[in-house]
DNA sequence: ATAAACCTTGGAGTCGACTCAAAGGCAAGC
DNA sequence: GCTTGCCTTTGAGTCGACTCCAAGGTTTAT
């Protein structure tokens, strides 16, 4: 697969694929006799790993330290492991947090519902 | 309640908050005979506004035109209420996502604790 | 009354994460 | 065989959101 039909598949500019590839937040991609990226499933799998985490707030540098980790192999793993329980402390922290403006913003919408006036309330009791 | 103290209560710097209130993210706070922020509970609590919504990765940009609108009065309550309710989808939208990686990690790390070798696994199914 | 510890502003600098541009190679259709 | 559209790299530019700095005013403690 091509890098123009995996950013389609992903919704991921082009731009940003190589980005990640360059920084080393995922492990480089083969390439097809012309030089041109070819991707296989296994490249698709950590585009979609660094697309979650990114999306969770992960940040590329902390992509590079696991794929560093992994490039070291069997040795890493409990590196690894620790690296990923240390960010899923910090996913769930930021999960709260989300889901606590969540519910006040619901609220805030509530009161705009059935409230009169200017009315700003207050978002923490 | 002085900068410093709003900055310590609430854990944002007050070069944050100066930037904020310069950008027009919160309302301007009243200042005392110096010329110096004193904060009230009003200004305090678009503070934890402001937070909350940063925290959940609304832009700057979305609580200035907030904030705009709130100074135009009652006229500008269902143009409020609209762009809570679409700020809300957002969130909604990236919470699921954060969820969604929440628990990839998850069983990703439990993957750690029962598989062998230099194990990746898919992420998504 | 002088130093230390606050505060002010305007503007510049930084940082992470892209995003774009230039210069050029490959490949498919007319 | 030439145009169109894809691909490559390197390096520079942009953007949002801070973050810091300089120059200067105020307040508090000694």
């Amino acid at each position: 697969m091509k890098i123009k039909e995996v950013s389609q598949k992903y919704n991921i500019p082009a731009d940003t694929l190589r980005y990640w590839e360059r920084q080393g937040a995922i492990p480089p991609v083969n390439r097809d006799e012309a030089g041109y990226r070819d991707y296989d499933q296994e490249d698709m799998d950590w585009i979609s790993f660094a697309q979650c985490m990114r999306e969770a707030g992960v940040s590329i540098e902390y992509l590079i330290e696991y794929i560093e980790l992994f490039k070291g192999g069997k040795k890493t793993l409990e590196a690894r492991k620790d690296l990923l329980r240390e960010q899923l402390k910090v996913i769930k922290r930021h999960l709260d947090e989300v889901q606590n403006t969540y519910d006040l913003i619901n609220k805030k919408v509530q009161n705009y519902e059935t409230h009169v006036e200017g009315y700003h309330g207050k978002l923490i009791k």
